[in-house]
DNA sequence: AAAACGATTCGACAGATATAGAAGTATAGA
DNA sequence: TCTATACTTCTATATCTGTCGAATCGTTTT
């Protein structure tokens, strides 16, 4: 992955507010067996202390880094987490030092 | 792990030249058997495009969200990947949803 | 002691960001 | 069809950020 991509996806979780809307899609994203893993914006504006035109840009943000996907059901924005992204950027922040150098 | 400090470590990555400066110093602690696995800051200028003090903020701001720990020697700085803060972000980004619903 | 070197601090500034309020759009329900 | 709901778009603004040049500091070399 290229360095500027991973630096859009790392700034899209760099805000409290939409790190806390992340991790809200994705507790409902593993929790979520019935309900298919959706969460939609009224949901999360509960919880957080933001208004709701504030929401919709962070949403966009987060879709803009892939980091989730959206989909328009009805009245209803569906957000769910985009498994595989995540994935390789948490493997690309890992360090394989001790692979290469066993001793140390 | 609590939100802010999370929020505060992707800040840190989240500008191209500072995850570059990051990736850069995690690369020397990964090959650096002799050297300790450490890297200074003049190391980095030749390959980064931008100034020294701006290098010196950046580094700043990783020690800050404690992704790195420095240390001076003698005119050097001295940088060392923070190995265990990296590691528990890294897991922390990973889902773990397959392991709950073995099923889907 | 003087010069060179590596890094830091300060001040400035253009550009980006988070947020809100007001108005708008589209869908759902009565 | 009217109203309510869920979300979006637009606009404005206060704050934050990345970067630089100039000056400075501490260490090493000559």
């Amino acid at each position: 992955m290229d360095i500027k991509k991973t630096a859009k996806i790392f700034k899209a979780l760099s805000n409290s507010n939409r790190l806390e809307l992340y991790l809200k899609i994705a507790e409902a994203y593993e929790t979520g067996f019935e309900t298919g893993g959706e969460c939609c914006v009224a949901d999360i504006m509960g919880c957080l202390n933001i208004g709701a035109p504030t929401i919709s840009h962070h949403i966009k943000e987060l879709a803009n880094a892939d980091l989730i996907t959206t989909e328009k059901r009805g009245k209803f924005l569906i957000c769910r987490i985009n498994e595989q992204l995540v994935a390789e950027v948490g493997k690309m922040l890992v360090l394989n030092r001790l692979d290469k150098n066993p001793i140390r």
